[in-house]
Formats: structure tokens, sequence, C-alpha cells
DNA sequence: AGCACGCCGACT
DNA sequence: GTCGGCGTGCTC
């Protein structure tokens, strides 16, 4: 609208705060804002009294607050939005539909570097003249803050060597001794190479003839030039020049010297200058590879899309090693070419691995990468990256759903039955797998989950046709399924003939396939040596000081830790209940097996893969480096093992203790152990000429879903759970909060937990409030929990009155005043 | 979440 | 008597 008037409305902004709370907070744009400021765009505000934080544009309207005064808005920040208008509609899905705060999903959703820190600069008030007022410390203070313009916390807390100087500032602030103020800072900065190149006056081949024999006497400034020249040839293509010379090449060289480079450019012969790169460039790009689709691969491709046509969501079930990922691959192209944006996400473990290698090596810079043991610079470059179109297609694990798109075409989640989907702390508690499908719904794009070993879930909606369903039945260049071997354990130990862990068939087969010079993975689903320490004498076992579980003992750091909370303690020479020397280790996790195949099969080269060595940014790639130049014979690991790794030298995999895994306290633990066990089996035997083998340590080999596992009978196996969950109210029939109360006090804990169990279930009936009762694991970080588990039927319930039915009550306590200092998390659709 | 304001124990 | 402990309540 124009009007005379225009320039007299006063224009208003709602803005999200990245705080938990749940409301919009309006500020008043400055009439120097108001043409420029768009929804979308990130902002700078006052909020409280002395905080300066960054905000994004939800709304942008000309109403004023009837209840309050609105602040101004202090600055602008982005002339073009960051985040797009699909996503500000995903964000709010997200915090209605999982019960959070939309700030609470601003706050996971940015990367740190489009966040802005308020810094509290410190300078001396010059008016200030009452020196006698100030204490020693005072005083001393205050005279190193004359000695410089202004200073940070921390540098007058170096100054002065203390770590805490709050008091002190605040009292100085008070006496008006000195002044605070806000310095923002955009904490994102590009990567710079600084480089060196010709001046335009010696690029011509007459004047560099004139120079080399002017430099004649001169060594070191020459060999700097020929150097130069051998890296850039000018002589032949003088727009090499205009390149120039990473700047590092001449300082890599201790032969060459740097004061003669400077020289040189003092003399103006050369000059540097800066070029802003990417952060992506060491993966390798390699030859663009040509992917040619098997018969079965073709027809899988051809299914989906006849699929797309009617469903919005399409499940692809291909066995272990049937070549999903080509499948992908001439999807995501053609999505591509129609102009969209395409998002791949893979589960967090797997995304160091080969399929990224491989995508690139099709997609190349057109590709963005999203990883969390990636720098905050390296997001920020991808999040920009997407917005200003150089990225049209990115890959990425579960946060990678906040990324700014705007035209999506496609979502591809692979390994779509992997947990680690599901966020647990803190809010927003999202399933990235589950707003994938939402997403996609609300580009108008398809969605497309993979995997050999699908969800209940995923699986249940295909049968029933909500989902479509492509299946590939044959594996990639027609390698046979491993064979597999059940190992007796009890029998064993009987006969005593396991040495410790290992049975006697393990270590045979793992003798004769090391003197095949073949590779093996080991999987042992547990870290550290073993799980706790105990007393022979009286029976003491380790246990954490602050949650209810045994610490467990890590042998190469000597350290007992808790695997909860993070604790350590030393490891105890003698029982420090009895006094006894006898305290031993029990039970065996990696680090143990890892230790005993030094022990039993010397000559093995013997490598471990599991959260304690793969901490580093690069540790998790230079194992699997190692493990596929044939470096290592036997690779032991965790769940880390069982994904993505695909090496055609592996013949075998040995399993131990898959009954910890199939016995797992929880109604998924049959689904969960027949993905782990399957997924695992998978690393064996990739190719045609010969099976793997897959050797399975069981107390009791004849379970029937062990049976299963062996025969790939996924649908044997889902035939039977899905019964059970039919019968006993579980998903997918019906959807999961999970409720946790916690308190330092464990009575306090309970009653509260009680006392809000009462009000769910006088609502929504005692079948579906289960509870409280105390989680596995009772006490976490010396707090008491209870768990209150609420199943609400799919069709029966309207589910957005229910949780916010939920979300009244849990209000209700957390403001009960007769009960203090309780927290709760609600968690819908728990895993 | 932060951060400020406000009411009760160990120190110059 | 003060310094400072962290309990509770608000933030446009």
């Amino acid at each position: 609208m124009t009007s005379l008037f225009e320039d007299e409305i006063t224009l208003f902004a709602d803005l999200i705060l990245p705080v938990p709370v749940p409301r919009l907070f309006t500020y008043r744009v400055p009439r120097t804002m108001a043409e420029m400021i768009k929804v979308g765009a990130r902002v700078i505000v006052q909020f409280g009294k002395n905080r300066v934080i960054t905000a994004v544009v939800a709304h942008i309207h000309s109403n004023p607050p009837a209840l309050y005064q609105a602040k101004y808005i202090l600055e602008l920040l982005d002339d073009e939005p960051i985040i797009t208008t699909k996503q500000l509609e995903l964000f709010n899905w997200i915090s209605e539909y999982y019960l959070c705060n939309i700030g609470e999903v601003l706050n996971v959703a940015l990367p740190a570097g489009l966040k802005i820190t308020s810094q509290s600069r410190i300078q001396h008030n010059p008016e200030f003249d009452y020196e006698e007022l100030l204490t020693d410390q005072e005083r001393f203070i205050l005279d190193e803050i004359k000695k410089h313009a202004t200073l940070s916390y921390e540098e007058v807390a170096r100054m002065v060597n203390q770590t805490n100087i709050t008091a002190v500032i605040k009292s100085l602030v008070g006496k008006r001794a000195i002044i605070l103020f806000e310095e923002v800072k955009e904490k994102y900065k590009p990567k710079v190479v600084k480089k060196i190149r010709l001046t335009s006056a010696f690029v011509s081949e007459k004047s560099l003839v004139e120079l080399t024999s002017s430099l004649d006497k001169i060594p070191k400034q020459q060999d700097i030039l020929m150097r130069y020249l051998s890296h850039v040839p000018v002589y032949n293509h003088a727009d090499l020049n205009q390149k120039g010379l990473d700047k590092s090449i001449f300082s890599q060289d201790d032969s060459l010297s740097d004061s003669a480079l400077q020289t040189l450019i003092k003399k103006g012969v050369f000059e540097q200058f800066d070029i802003v790169v990417s952060r992506f460039a060491d993966i390798p790009l390699g030859p663009p590879a040509v992917v040619n689709l098997t018969e079965s691969q073709t027809t899988a491709f051809k299914e989906i899309h006849e699929a797309f046509s009617e469903k919005e969501v399409v499940l692809l079930l291909g066995i272990t090693g049937s070549g999903k990922t080509e499948v992908y691959i001439e999807l995501i192209k053609q999505a591509m070419e129609s102009g969209s944006q395409v998002l791949f996400l893979l589960p967090e473990i797997a995304l160091t691995t080969q399929i990224v290698v491989r995508l690139r090596k099709v997609f190349g810079d057109a590709m963005g990468i999203y990883h969390s043991k990636f720098s905050d610079n390296e997001r920020v470059e991808v999040w920009k990256g997407i917005l200003d179109g150089k990225f049209q297609f990115v890959v990425g694990v579960r946060s990678a759903i906040f990324l700014p798109f705007d035209n999506l075409g496609l979502i591809i989640v692979d390994e779509e039955h992997e947990t680690s989907y599901k966020q647990h702390d803190p809010a927003p508690r999202y399933h990235a797998r589950d707003v994938a499908v939402i997403m996609a719904y609300m580009h108008k794009a398809k969605t497309l989950l993979g995997s050999a070993t699908p969800s209940l879930e995923s699986y249940y909606h295909a049968r029933s046709g909500r989902y479509g369903l492509v299946e590939i039945t044959q594996r990639f260049g027609n390698a046979a399924l491993p064979t597999f071997v059940l190992i007796d354990t009890k029998k064993e130990k009987k006969q005593k003939t396991m040495k410790n862990e290992f049975s006697s068939v393990l270590l045979e087969h793992l003798e004769s396939n090391l003197n095949n010079k073949e590779q093996t993975i080991l999987f042992q689903n547990r870290r550290g040596y073993s799980p706790y320490m105990q007393c022979e004498e009286c029976s003491w076992i380790s246990e954490c000081a602050n949650c209810d579980v045994s610490l467990t003992y890590h042998m190469k750091v000597a350290e007992l830790r808790c695997h909860y909370c993070g604790h350590k303690e030393e490891v105890p020479r003698t029982c420090p209940a009895c006094g006894s020397p006898k305290v031993k280790t029990m039970g065996y996790g990696t680090e143990k097996i890892e230790e005993e195949l030094h022990l039993l099969l010397p000559a093995a080269r013997v490598q471990r893969m599991d959260f304690d060595t793969t901490r580093a940014k690069n540790a998790y790639q230079q194992i699997i480096q190692e493990f596929e130049e044939g470096g290592t014979d036997i690779l032991v690991g965790t769940q880390m093992v069982s994904k993505g790794l695909d090496f055609d030298n592996v013949s075998m995999v040995g399993i131990f203790d898959a009954d910890r895994i199939i016995h797992f306290p929880e109604f998924r633990a049959s689904e969960r152990a027949f993905q782990m066990l399957t997924q695992v089996s998978g690393r064996a035997g990739r190719r045609a000429d010969k099976p793997g083998k897959v050797l399975i340590q069981t107390a009791n080999p004849a379970q029937k879903i062990l049976e299963r596992i062996i025969q790939n009978d996924y649908t044997g196996m889902y035939d039977a759970e899905i019964l059970e969950r039919e019968q006993y109210h579980y998903p997918p029939f019906t959807r999961l909060i999970k409720i946790t109360v916690k308190h330092v006090d464990e009575a306090t804990s309970k009653r509260a937990a009680v006392v809000l169990a009462e009000k769910l279930t006088a609502n929504l009936g005692q079948s579906r409030v289960l509870g409280p009762e105390p989680p596995l694991v009772e006490r976490v970080r010396n707090q008491f929990l209870f768990d209150i588990l609420i199943k609400l039927e799919r069709e029966k319930i309207n589910f957005k009155a229910a949780k916010s039915f939920i979300q009244e009550k849990v209000i209700d306590i957390l403001t009960d005043k007769t009960i203090k200092g309780v927290h709760v998390v609600i968690d819908v659709d728990c895993v």
C-alpha cells in the first residue's frame, strides 16, 4: 500500500529469540530499517537488562503491543533472509509436534557461526576521580585497565592473573570507575588463503628476462622467482599469473628465504592477495564416476518412479550389499536436472565413510556436506552455499533437516531404521526421518526411505499402502549371502574349551582367516575393558558416585569411567570396602577383546574402533583407511563397525554375546537385534566368488530370532513382532510419549511423578498411562528419574489435543509450590 | 537459558 | 555488622 502517510506507520517485528520461552517477542523497527527488514533476516536486540542477542524475524506488522513498550531493534544483520519461509513453517511444526519452544528449535538449527554473541568490553571512566573510594585490588585493576583503550573480561582476568573478576568489575561499575559496553561480533570468518603473484609490470616475457638477469647476483631472490615460475609458467601462459601461487609453498621450504620474498614484494615484483576458499577442498573429487545400473537396480529405479506417482513416501527395502547407493544416485541426478534441491540423510556413523567419497565423485562441487565433526565455519559455509545456490544437493546427518532449503524435490533417508535419527537431548527431541517426511510434504517433494532392515513403523506403513514399497532382493554382483555358524557357548563352557570370551570355533576360524590373509571384523557392542570391577572377598562393585550404574574399567587410560555422566576415578589397587587386593575386572568390552587377541594371536594386526578411539576429527577415517589398505587383520569394534564399511577382503564377521542384544529389556529388542546383527553380518563377503562367514556366539542357538537372521527372513520377524505390538498396544499401533521426572531427592521425584501420572490417568484412562517407574538407570548426574509412558492409539485419539493436555499437566507440576526443583522432560515418539 | 533481585550463614 | 550463597521470576 502506498499512501501519503506511509512513513508515519511504525513497523513492529515479532522475533524468534534463541531462548526456551514459549512465545515470540515484539520489537519496534527503527525507521531506517523499515525498507530493508525482511522476514527470515537476523537482527540484534537487547533482551532483558544486560543481554544482547541475535534473533530472527518471524513477522512484520504494524500493530503496536498494547501491554508493554516495545524496544527498538538495534541492528539488522542480513539484507536477504538467511531463514526461508519454508523453514519457518517447519520450525513451527517441530516446536508444536515435539512440544518444545520455537527458540529451542532455532537454537539447534542455527550453526553457532550465525549466532552473534555480545561481548562486554571494559574501559575506564575518564571522569572518575575518587580513587580513594577503591580497595587496593580495585585500584590495581583500574590501573591495568587504564593502560588500554578497551579490554574484554578475559583480557582483564589474564592481566591480573585471576579467574573470577566479575565481582570486582561489578563493584568498579558501581563506583563509576569503569564503563561497560557491548561489542557485537560476527563469529563466522571465511577461510582465506594468502597468495602471491607477479605484479602486472613483470608479466611480459621481456620484463621477466630483464628481471631474471637483474637478480643474477641476488641468489635468494632468484630462487624465489625460479620457484614461482616453475609452479606458474608465466612465459607460456601469461594469464596463469592472475591466479597466483599459495604463499605457503614458499614458507614450507626452508631453503627459500621469507625475507627475500618480502623484499621482492617491497620492490614491486610480487604482490600478495587473499582469496576466499571453500573448506571442502580436502575431500577428493576424482574423475567423475560413471554409474551403470544393474538389471535389478534399473527395475528398482523404475518401480520407485511409478510408486512416486501415487505415494509421497516410498520405502526401498534392499538387502545389504544390493547397491542401493547407485539407485539413489540416479534419483538424485534426475531430481537435480529438474532444478530441485535434494537432501540425503545418513546416520552420523556412516557419513564419514565411502559413500560420501562416492557421491562426491558423481556430484562434485554441487554437493554440500553437513556433518557434526565439521567445524562451525564449515557449517556456515554449507548454510550460505545453499542460500546462494551453490549447493543444490546436500548430504548430511540428522541436523541437516534444518538447512535453508526452499525448493526441495527429493529427500532420501538412508538406513531409515537407525535410532540415531532421533535426538534425545536437548530439545527439540525430533526424529529426522519423520521430520523429513513432513518437510518433503511442505515442499511438495518426495521422500525415499532406504534400509535393508526397515523399522517396523515404516514397513507397516508400506504394507498398509500408506507408503510405496520397492524391494531389491539381489546382492550387487550376485555376491552370495554369508553363511552362518552358531556357536554354543554354554556347551563350550561345559567342555572347558573357551579361552575367556573366545570359543574354540571362533578362534580356529580367526586363525585360518589370518593364514589366508583375509580380514575379520569382530563385533562387541560394549566399549571399555570391562563393564565393572568386583572384589572377590566382599563382592564390592565399582559404582558411579553420581549415577546408579557401575563404572567401566578402561585399561589404556587406567581409569574407571561412568558412561552416563563422564565421571572418572582411579583404579583401586585394593578393595575400597574391605581392603582385599583381590579386585577383579568382570565382563568384557572391546578393549579387553583387543588385548586378548594380542595374546591369543600375536601375529595378527589388531585395531579397535569405538567411541574412545575415534574421538579425534580424523581418527575414524584413519582406522578405516588402514583397514582398507590391508594394514589391519582384525578390526574390533562396537556398533561403529556395523555400518557402511564395505570391503572386499573382509570374509568373516564374529559376534560376541548376541544374547545381550537379543534380551535387552525393551519392547523393541527383537527388532533391534535383527537390525543390528543383520547389518554387521552384511559386512562379510561382498564378493561373488566366495561367500563370507558370520560366527555368532550365543548361549542359546535355538532362538527363533537367530534363525530369522540367518535366513534373512525380515518378513518372518516382522509378522511375529507386529502381532505382539498390536496385542500390547505399542507402535506402530500407538504413539508413545515418555515423560521423565527428575529431582535430586528420590522421594520428591517419585511424589511429583505419581501426582503427574494421576492427573494424566484421570483424563486419558488407566490403560494409556504406564508408570511411573524408575528407568533402567535410576539415577543420572545425581538426579533420581521416574518415567511415565503414555500410549495413544493412532486412529482413536486426537494426538494434538492429547499433547496439549499433557503439556498442561506438566506445567501444573512445574509450577506446583509444594514440589520445588523438579525437572520434566517430554519426549514425543520416544525410541 | 541467562540474569537480576532478594532473603539467610561465615567472615573483616 | 557485611559479603555472598543460590532460590524464584522475568525477559518484548
